[in-house]
DNA sequence: ACTAAATAATTTAGGTGTCAACTAATTGAT
DNA sequence: ATCAATTAGTTGACACCTAAATTATTTAGT
């Protein structure tokens, strides 16, 4: 559901100890040990986040002359073949509408989507990927899947299995949050 | 040692299926099944990862008005108080040379950071933190530091070490590949 | 010593990203 | 039926980010 933008975070890690198994620890020190752990853990899952990020996008350039956000635009058209509209394309890369009319601005003019009048709803466009555009993305497709099959190849299938598991469990929370946050948020502010 | 950064990257996740142990299969159908879940594990990563930068970003501009990129170039500072020279910045930030020299612009304007010429090297910078840049950056890790616990809850204290770890080998990983890999690509484009 | 190669930092051009302000169309409460 | 509020999309101003070119300095091979 992420789109392809460009992470900006604290990346400020540490290397080494990382504590196996933590024994019982005065009660005191636990929250200031959580805390240290999830700011590390944070840190380290926007660096390896970064590098793989940084590592596509050198590659998509070099082989296909295009950028990410142009990719995962592509992306969410191809998996949609009756096209998106603006906003939906806004929702699915998690990026703003204006970005979004930025980036179809761009593939527009590459002739690889296409911008349709919305009869039901004449505030709204429907975005389409062309049969050039199709075709260029199913080529780009299969090289990005054997790019992150090769940089995950760190971990096994199992491993790999546990992570997503777990960035499940980790992505429903963000999810709940979502609301009772943006809530609390603008009732802060006003 | 990655900074804050823009996240850029292909997300396209479908939710659900979670196939937790998975039998034997068919062996010719594995190696599809292993790209898949390579794809599904970096595109749910980077969802996980961009909303939580998401969140800290907007965070950081609402209560204190300054942005990721600013406030991660400052946390590098901080660990090195007798300052740290552009390409270092631009090393440990892993972000362009051109980018922290923007960076660095604004916060020297906004008199968080001083550029001093280095004796030794006279094409060398060290930036280094003001005393006002070193009291605002403590204030806001404080706070940075109470919302990585707070997006990060999904996960309990086993689980966010069992990903730290998981994360640790794959950035190994990534760090080993990053050498042969520049290799290969200086040596295959030309 | 001399000069070619390497290194440190900046500049430039262009894509990506935000937010806030805007236009146009639709909805909904009276 | 009317008109205020909402929604879809675009625009403008500005920050970030990269790659490539540029300047200034240092290093190293002869």
């Amino acid at each position: 559901m992420v789109s392809s933008s460009t992470i900006r975070t604290n990346l400020t890690e540490n290397a080494a100890l990382d504590s196996q198994h933590l024994p019982a620890l005065d009660l005191e020190t636990r929250s200031t040990q959580d805390d240290h752990q999830a700011l590390r853990l944070w840190l380290r899952m926007l660096s390896c986040t970064v590098r793989i990020q940084n590592e596509i996008r050198d590659r998509l350039r070099r082989e296909f002359a295009t950028t990410l956000p142009r990719f995962d635009l592509m992306a969410q058209l191809e998996r949609h073949p009756a096209g998106l509209r603006m906003n939906e394309l806004s929702r699915r890369l998690m990026v703003s509408g204006g970005n979004v009319t930025g980036i179809t601005d761009q593939l527009e003019h590459e002739r690889l989507v296409t911008r349709t009048l919305d009869p039901e709803d004449r505030r709204a466009l429907t975005v389409k990927l062309t049969a050039s555009g199709l075709k260029r993305f199913r080529e780009m497709a299969a090289q990005n899947e054997q790019w992150t099959v090769e940089l995950l190849q760190g971990l096994n299938r199992e491993e790999k299995q546990t992570m997503l598991d777990l960035l499940s469990k980790l992505k429903m929370h963000l999810g709940q949050r979502e609301h009772t946050s943006s809530v609390s948020s603008s009732r802060r502010r006003r």
